[in-house]
DNA sequence: CGCCAGGGCCATA
DNA sequence: TATGGCCATGGC
């Protein structure tokens, strides 16, 4: 049984990349719909798809489309037939917020989380994502790149939410600190923690599969 | 050409 | 609770 020591990781990463605060997107809606349409998939998709609508897309117009009109506009991304159904729905639940995201921020964050994994389409990721990116609630994401770094450096395999709570667990609850983190998670994931390693140079050198 | 990507839903056991 | 099939495009 190890005891990731997460602080460590996070400092070893900080080192390297510095304040990335970091979620590509103009407006919280638009965080809203990237975080749907990255669904396992490569965010170069998402970006053809987001310029699709010729600017940041707006709630308004996502709520009144059609679906086939989404289903033409988001096609790059993949999925396109749940994905749009999706959009629709996380729309939807916005609308009761009046498309403000003052009010959405008014709420307590558990009942809010709730509210949003109730959103047919909206899983574990997806919610923290907007929680956190959109709104900025501090809940850490966990993603398949945090998962396999975690389990490269010994961690055991462990469900979304135990995963989630170590880092709440050992870093402090802090939206920037959770913002840096998962993006230096997927930064280093994509440059060193790949499918197949490359840890030439890897910041977590000294650290990793040493325990 | 095959593999993969910042998941989630659903059926099944 | 925990697997496995399914969804789909574009880059490499």
């Amino acid at each position: 049984m190890i005891k990731l020591d997460l602080p460590a990781i996070y400092s070893a990463l900080e080192r390297r990349y510095g304040d990335l605060n970091w979620w590509p997107a103009k407006t919280p809606y638009e965080v809203i719909v990237g975080a749907v349409l990255t669904q396992n998939t490569n965010w170069s998709n998402v970006e053809l798809a987001l310029a699709n609508f010729g600017g940041p897309p707006e709630p308004a117009f996502i709520e009144t489309a059609s679906i086939e009109r989404l289903i033409e506009l988001i096609r790059p991304a993949g999925f396109f037939n749940q994905k749009a159904r999706y959009l629709k729905n996380i729309t939807a639940w916005f609308k009761a917020y009046d498309y403000d995201v003052h009010k959405v921020q008014q709420r307590d964050a558990k009942a809010l989380r709730a509210e949003i994994l109730a959103v047919h389409g909206i899983g574990r990721e997806t919610a923290d994502s907007i929680m956190l990116y959109a709104f900025g609630f501090p809940e850490f994401v966990v993603d398949a790149y945090t998962k396999r770094l975690l389990e490269r450096m010994g961690l055991e395999p462990m469900d979304y939410e135990r995963v989630k709570a170590l880092f709440q667990e050992q870093m402090p609850k802090d939206e920037r600190v959770y913002n840096n983190f998962h993006a230096a998670i997927v930064i280093n994931a994509k440059r060193h923690c790949r499918k197949k390693p490359d840890c030439r140079d890897c910041p977590l050198g000294g650290i990793c599969g040493k325990l």
